[in-house]
DNA sequence: CACGCGATTTGG
DNA sequence: CAAATCGCGTGT
């Protein structure tokens, strides 16, 4: 099985979004394997797109997305949950995938611990959820997919037929034709 | 430097 | 249906 390299990430948001669908997010934390496939995603498609942190330009917060493709981009929300982007597209051009739920497979015992003892159901159902489930945080942000702390495998493409598209969620701020955008992606399967 | 609010989750 | 909880963006 092999990782994905920065280079798959240099494509646009929502294509990647679309296509992150099936595969594997890994993460290593004391050693353990811990992560799960993808089953949920959204796209914040650059300056343009009022949901995307990166329509207010560059700020301290925002400058990682315009940065290199293949980094991720997560920030604390609500005073008390992370959310884990990954950026895409060509330097310059903000634009990031949210992970929004994965289907655990790896290090459920370890994800049972951190979150809690909820429903197993409901470990990493959420993009806030699945951070507390993966130990992921803030000393993460800016770091490379490249690198061994958390990364994500390369596995065939899900068929458009498992795939459903729709409009983002939380995103009652921005302007109402980009709330529209069918920008969030799901397996119909596994989620 | 003060103020308002959020790409959510949880419990009442 | 509202609280939790704090960093960031905005305006003074």
């Amino acid at each position: 099985m092999s990782r994905l390299g920065q280079d798959y990430f240099r494509q646009d948001a929502v294509c990647v979004a679309r296509d992150l669908l099936g595969k594997p997010l890994l993460r290593r934390q004391d050693g353990q394997l811990v992560g799960g496939i993808i089953v949920e995603t959204e796209a914040y498609v650059g300056e343009d797109d009022t949901a995307c942190h990166a329509s207010r330009g560059r700020t301290a917060r925002t400058q990682i997305m315009y940065g290199a493709p293949g980094h991720y981009y997560i920030y604390l929300i609500y005073g008390m949950y992370h959310m884990l982007n990954i950026v895409t597209g060509e330097e310059g051009h903000p634009q990031a995938v949210l992970i929004r739920a994965l289907h655990p497979q790896q290090g459920i015992e370890q994800m049972r611990a951190l979150r809690g003892g909820v429903a197993d159901q409901q470990l990493c159902n959420g993009p806030g959820k699945l951070c507390q489930a993966l130990g992921i945080d803030k000393a993460l942000n800016g770091m490379s997919v490249a690198g061994t702390a958390l990364w994500l495998e390369d596995a065939a493409p899900v068929e458009d037929a498992a795939v459903t598209a729709g409009p983002r969620v939380g995103i009652g701020y921005a302007s109402p034709e980009d709330q529209q955008r069918p920008w969030r992606f799901a397996l119909r399967s596994l989620s």
